[in-house]
This record gives structure tokens, sequence and C-alpha cells, in this order.
DNA sequence: GTTTATTTTTAGGTATGACTAAAATATATT
DNA sequence: AATATATTTTAGTCATACCTAAAAATAAAC
């Protein structure tokens, strides 16, 4: 069954708001999300729900069926793939996404899909350290740790962060920590938990506490 | 002015047809062009001529305005661009580009077209031949050559054609004949103008002259 | 220079995806 | 349990982009 962008849309939020949680989704949940009214939602429901894509039952709230998660993962997959694209090949820096991978996420093919894959190396995070769904839907586990827990002469590879807001993702580029880059904990200060880092074995860097804590990095 | 990707295609069909023109465009080859119905082709006349993009008047045929001319070969840029990336980068075929480049071509940020532009290499032709704008709109001349005009022992790197239906693009990736690569003529014959070519030092190769008619490259 | 044929436009309708305002249902409060 | 509040749905609009069928304008034929 084939979706138009915006159902696409929908089934990513439903989709998302539902791996967190045990219970169904709610309208204004996804109005929120979707930066949408709930009337709007109410309709679009109506659609997917006749498109097998979600379960629903009116007051209800919804849920994704098998189709509807398998889509969405594919359509994950697609997002992240150029995500990937972007940033590995472009140089495009994390705060520069969004608005392109909106956009790219609705464009495939499946040769495409798999030729981008191939030219990319086949990976498996993506560039904020999230993985991505292989052809199958499956995932790799992320061993992925804040560096706020990292010891001192303790180094590793940063792949993600937890806050993705523009306002942090501004702070990183200008602190000059970006996704691939290398560090080495340099010293932790006791009184505040503010960490000193070497990044890229050239550049020194002083971070907070809080800020260390929204970096996720894998160990080496 | 901004467009939505309705009156881009609209807008580049009006160009591309006035190109090769001196008069204006009929509603008729337009809606021929577009794959639409006449009625649907005013509709969007009255937009793009509110727009500033195009001169319309009733019943007198339309022309693009130098706005829309800007316009147009912006477009055109960033759907060449991504044709050479999906040829070069990614190895589709040729036959394989219009879906994709038809959606592609409405992606784009400042930034990412010129990130685009410079991991391609600037390239100033795209996969067919055709020249690529550059950000001012200007084009290189193509000095490109049926591969019919050449004479036997000449060499060459196939850069385009001229007949880019769906049949014709399935012939030559069957005859193993593809954008960059590079041909020898070995033999031409006289009683019906076909020709032998040796393709990237490797496979010989009969085309008949409708075929080579039909080929353009680059003489060495 | 009428008449005929073609082209183009208008008028009105459809589907998508959004909206507001009002009604229906569910949840909280007392 | 009855009322108040919050949530969700329906009903009715709007804009985009398409369509068909009919009317208007232009071009061609005689």
């Amino acid at each position: 069954m084939n979706l138009t962008p915006a159902e696409e849309n929908y089934l990513k939020g439903i989709y998302s708001l539902g791996v967190s949680r045990n219970g169904d989704i709610s309208t204004n949940e996804l109005a929120a999300l979707l930066q949408t009214k709930p009337a709007s939602v109410t309709d679009m429901l109506k659609k997917l729900a006749k498109k097998g894509m979600i379960t629903y039952v009116k007051y209800q709230g919804v849920s994704v069926t098998t189709a509807g998660k398998k889509k969405a993962l594919e359509i994950t997959r697609r997002r992240k793939l150029w995500e990937v694209f972007l940033v590995e090949k472009l140089r495009l820096q994390w705060d520069e996404l969004t608005e392109l991978s909106d956009a790219l996420e609705h464009v495939s093919s499946p040769l495409l899909l798999q030729r981008l894959d191939e030219y990319l190396g086949y990976p498996k995070f993506d560039p904020f350290g999230d993985p991505i769904p292989n052809e199958h839907g499956e995932m790799s586990e992320n061993p992925r740790v804040a560096i706020l827990d990292l010891s001192v002469e303790q180094s590793g590879k940063i792949i993600g962060v937890n806050d993705n807001s523009s306002s942090f993702l501004k702070y990183l580029d200008k602190a000059g920590i970006y996704i691939g880059a290398k560090i080495l904990v340099l010293d932790k200060v006791d009184f505040d938990g503010s960490m000193e880092l070497l990044i890229d074995n050239k550049r020194r860097q002083f971070i907070s506490k809080e800020v260390a804590a929204n970096i996720l990095s894998m160990v080496y």
C-alpha cells in the first residue's frame, strides 16, 4: 500500500511516539509533534486506518499495525541514509539536516536505496548515533555512553546526542564537537562535574556537566 | 518569489520549450509535454503570471520573463546536479533517472546545492551531455558530435544522446554503451552507414546508422 | 467574408490536506 | 453521581492541482 508524503509523516510520528511507550498515542500528542491541529490528525488517522497502517478506534487512541511498523521503519531507513549522505559526503552540519531530510526521506526507489546504502558503506548508525534499520527492519544495538560517564584517560568516538535542539547543535559546532570526532578525557573537575576533552588529538575543550550528559560516544 | 513543485514543473516546461523557438508557447504544447490537460495548463499559467515568472496574454501564448528564466535555470541546475550524483556516484542508469530526478529537483537549499556541486567536482554537463547552468545561470558550450560523424580510427567519450526515450536508453544499456564510455571507431560500413565500435578498449559492438546519429560524443 | 474546425478559456467538480467552530465523548472534580 | 473540564470528532471552509464539459476566441477552409 502506497502512502502520500503527508501520510508517511503521520505514520512516522505515530511510530516514533509508540516505541517508547506501552499504551496508545493521543490525538493531541500527535498534533503537537507534527505541528498541526487535532482535527487534521483525526482526518489523517482515518486514512491511515483505511490503508491498514494503524489500529484506530474513535476516542481511544491509535497504534501501528505490523504493516505500519514495517512501513515506518522503511521511511526511517530512507531518512537516515540520506542524513548519513548529507553529513559524511556533503559535510553538512547537524543543525542543517532537518529541513533537507524532511524532504529527502520521501524520495526513494528500491534501487536508489540499495545503491545509496552500498555507496555509504552500509552504515549502521545515523549522524545522531541512532540505529538505521536494515532492509528487513532490523537495527543494531547501539552501545553508546554519555561522555559524562567516561573516566579520565578514556577515549571514544562521538556518535550522537541526546538533545538535538538547534541551539545545542550550534554550540557543539562552535566547540569543535562533531559526529565522528575522537575524544580523550583529559580531566574531570570534581566540584562542578565539568570535563576537559582533547578533540581529534588537537583541540582542548572544557564542557559543562550538562553538556557532557548530552553527548554520546562509543568507547574504544 | 517561491514556487510550489507543480509550478516549478510548469515553468521548467515553458522555458525548455522556449529556448529552441522564437515565438510563444501554446497551451496544447505544454499540456502534451507535461502530460496534463489544457484546462489545467491555463489554471497554472495564471498563477505563474501573477508570480511574475511568465508573460501571459489570454489566447496569445506564453513566454518566460527574466525572473522566470533565472528560476528555470536554477531548477534545471538542481535537477542536473542530482542527475550527475545518481549516475556518477550511485551508478544508476539513464533510464532509471527520470522518476528520481523529478523528485530530487525540488529538494534543495543554497548550501546543499553548493556542497553537492563541490562534491561532484563542479560538473559542466549532465549525464545526457547537456550543459549544467552555474550559479549565475551561465552554461558551457558543448562541443558534442554525433558519433555518426566520427571517422574510422577516431576516438571519443560518450557524453549524451539525442533521443532519450526509454526504449532507446534500454537498448544502449544492453549494447554496453553508457555515459562516460570511451569509444574508438573501428569501421564504417559504406552501404548501410552502420559502424563498428570498440567500447572501453574491450567490447566490440555494431550499431546502425540511426543509432549512431543519436549518440553524442566529445572528440579527443 | 462566412462558415467550420481547432485551440483556449471558463465554469463547475473532485481529492488531498490543512483549518475553525461546534458537537460529542471521555476524564476530573466535587 | 452530577457537573465541570479537557479531549476528540464532526461539519463545514479553504487552497492547490487536477479533471470534464461547455463556451469563447482564434485560425483555417471554402
